[in-house]
DNA sequence: CGACTGCTAACTGTTGACAGATAGCCTCTG
DNA sequence: CAGAGGCTATCTGTCAACAGTTAGCAGTCG
């Protein structure tokens, strides 16, 4: 679980060759331009990147500690795959996460966070009815603000780290839609609850959320092409 | 969070410097052979290792990614040091992943497993009796046992990386005694609950009984000489 | 015709050297 | 004597070349 690979506000960005191949790695796995069980190979790519070997090395080092690659000895660092056993621990993990997280919002979210929320419900509720569907950024950020709101950097990093891998485990599948409609409904649920200061049911709500949307991911996981 | 630091039962040696660097590294931080706060010089680091600066820092990029090192630019790397705050970050997160692993564990475990536990609690009471107070390895190795019980590797990997984070946090504190009695006695009834399947109730003494520990934690870490 | 063995090409793992940045010290000045 | 400024030594960031390993192919033998 690491701590430290998100931009942040303040951290300005990496000076470093090595710090910059990191996030701009990570965009080119997470956007699908590296697809899973792709190799990427360390000359290609460092004269891709316009940097020697070097400073590429240490960056895929951090992105296999995130579960983004894997390294096998002598022969490459290739693109993580996911079976559906992994999605379903990554989903497990996220749901240990995200439980807890609304937990503790439910004790610490003052007056103004929950406006905030709300607001951010609204914004969604209303691309829903515009139908502009823009599933992936929304989705994830609702949850990855929840999460912000315990104040608990650390938590949130796990967090987004846990969320990374699973849309990696999910980009094989496409761009499936997300049961949109249903999720929004969940989320202000889970949204008043924790706005009640009721941390026990919040995560129980979160809980069931998050396993059906589970067994979503699942159902249309099986039904694309296999990944070995 | 990465998924794959630890030997592991299959998984045979690594064979490269890198990769030997860092169980290496890892050892000589979780050891206080390295103590946090403390700069780790590559040239000097790299001799004692017997290897060049190349994999030395491959190795570090890792840990820093796994939270055990802090990576400052062009001034190097450092023991990660925490304060009350991120101590008590980190146990939420412990708290998160274990309270949800009882109640997986509960739903699958088999006898088979809670003999196994059994035993490994039988042997910390007699240690207990024996007054010979080992407290560190028997406590955590209980927690990684319940985890590793919901067959989740990947939740198991994340919880050994937070169990690290904590062991170091608390390390300048010395090794104070660690409420063994009454934490038997809690992870006794824990295991009971998640025998009989009940993970709701499982869950809950695991949180209280987390939540006390951290709160013990805290008393001694603010009773200790200051991390700045 | 199939399987095994040895060779070859490509790539990763590692090294040592170069370049740029940082921190501490020393000097100079008000 | 205190503080500012420049200088120097040390260390990190980066690079290019060397060495060892792996995978694939061709050739040979049963």
């Amino acid at each position: 679980m690491s701590s430290s690979h998100l931009p942040g506000p303040l951290e300005r960005r990496a000076q470093t060759f090595s710090g910059r191949s990191v996030e701009v790695l990570r965009d080119m796995v997470l956007s699908g331009r590296l697809k899973p069980g792709q190799r990427l190979n360390e000359v290609e790519l460092a004269r891709a990147l316009e940097i020697s070997r070097g400073p590429l090395r240490e960056a895929i080092q951090r992105l296999a500690s995130e579960g983004l690659l894997r390294i096998v000895s002598h022969r490459g660092a290739y693109v993580r795959t996911f079976d559906a056993d992994e999605l379903r621990d990554l989903y497990e993990l996220r749901i240990a996460l995200e439980t807890h997280a609304v937990r503790l919002a439910a004790e610490r979210m003052t007056a103004d966070d929950v406006a905030d929320v709300g607001g951010l419900l609204d914004e969604t509720g209303d691309m829903l009815a515009a139908d502009d569907e823009r599933p992936y950024p929304e989705e994830l950020d609702f949850h990855r603000r929840i999460v912000a709101l315990t104040g608990n950097q650390i938590l949130l990093s796990a967090t987004v780290e846990v969320h990374q891998q699973i849309h990696l485990a999910r980009s094989r599948s496409g761009q499936q839609p997300r049961r949109a409609r249903h999720a929004y409904d969940e989320h202000r649920a889970v949204v008043d609850h924790v706005a009640a200061g009721d941390g026990e049911a919040a995560a129980n709500l979160m809980r069931a959320h998050l396993y059906r949307s589970l067994e979503n991911a699942l159902r249309i996981f099986d039904a694309s092409p296999g990944d070995t």
